[in-house]
DNA sequence: GAGTTAAATAACTAGGTGGTTATATAGGAG
DNA sequence: CTCCTATATAACCACCTAGTTATTTAACTC
């Protein structure tokens, strides 16, 4: 059993699991229903893994209803891989910060160059402290 | 060749992937620099396997300097799977409105089971529209 | 040039993944 | 009880993955 960031990841590692996904963010849905898309190019039984996949990482669970087992995202099992990746968000917004010094000193080059007076474009960024 | 998200999320599916982007994202390492906490586990060779899919998914690039590799995280690589969690960040905050909700009703319960007056907790969060 | 260091590549293997078809389970409808 | 519907499970298969050891490539050092 591996641990939970890692079962998360793999479970969104696959096309059309992200695609239940994103099915069920518009609300819950029977096995069938969520199925229903995909029959065309894959079996029942086929989706029926995909979906206890998604159960087993936590992204999904089911309730009972007679026959039918009703599905639904938990917005809980997010949770790790957002944290996860938000550690990297900050470090892809500075990298931003740098495009933009780079872009200024771009244009200041150019002003040089060209000897024409340009305002600065902020691209909608603030400045960042230090 | 699988999708960007595809290979994105089936690289972020190790754990020993995700140790090693958490040790770039601490400053650019040659490839033995980012394999030595590493071999006491596995060989080198697969630590470089583990490199290669971190590049292949863009999470990484490598510069060369004589015998050495250099790697970096590419901070751009993260920009699609973030803005793909983004979209359930968004259901999982509403999660726990709900569970505002919740514990306000309970709340509400509890304050006429027992007679006593409270001042709601708002928990720091804005009363979402509609 | 000879030896050394850094990394990549090749060839192989065990176990996992994503699909299949066929069969089983279980609840509702007649 | 019988049949139908909804889902799960079993058994199987092709391909992929994560690791191995051995070999190769390439650049620096003497």
């Amino acid at each position: 059993m591996p641990d939970q960031l890692t079962e998360t990841f793999a479970a969104l590692a696959d096309p059309t699991r992200r695609a239940i996904i994103d099915r069920l963010s518009k609300g819950a849905a029977s096995v069938s229903d969520v199925a229903e898309p995909f029959l065309a190019e894959m079996s029942l039984p086929a989706v029926t893994k995909h979906l206890k996949v998604l159960e087993r990482a936590g992204l999904i669970s089911k309730s009972v209803d007679a026959q039918r087992r009703i599905c639904q995202l938990n917005p809980d099992g997010f949770k790790a891989s957002l944290q996860f990746l938000d550690q990297y968000r900050q470090l892809w917004e500075e990298s931003l910060d740098r495009l933009d010094v780079y872009i200024q000193s771009v244009m200041a080059e150019r002003k040089k160059s060209t000897s024409k007076k340009k305002k600065k474009a902020s691209h909608g960024r603030e400045k960042r402290s230090k």
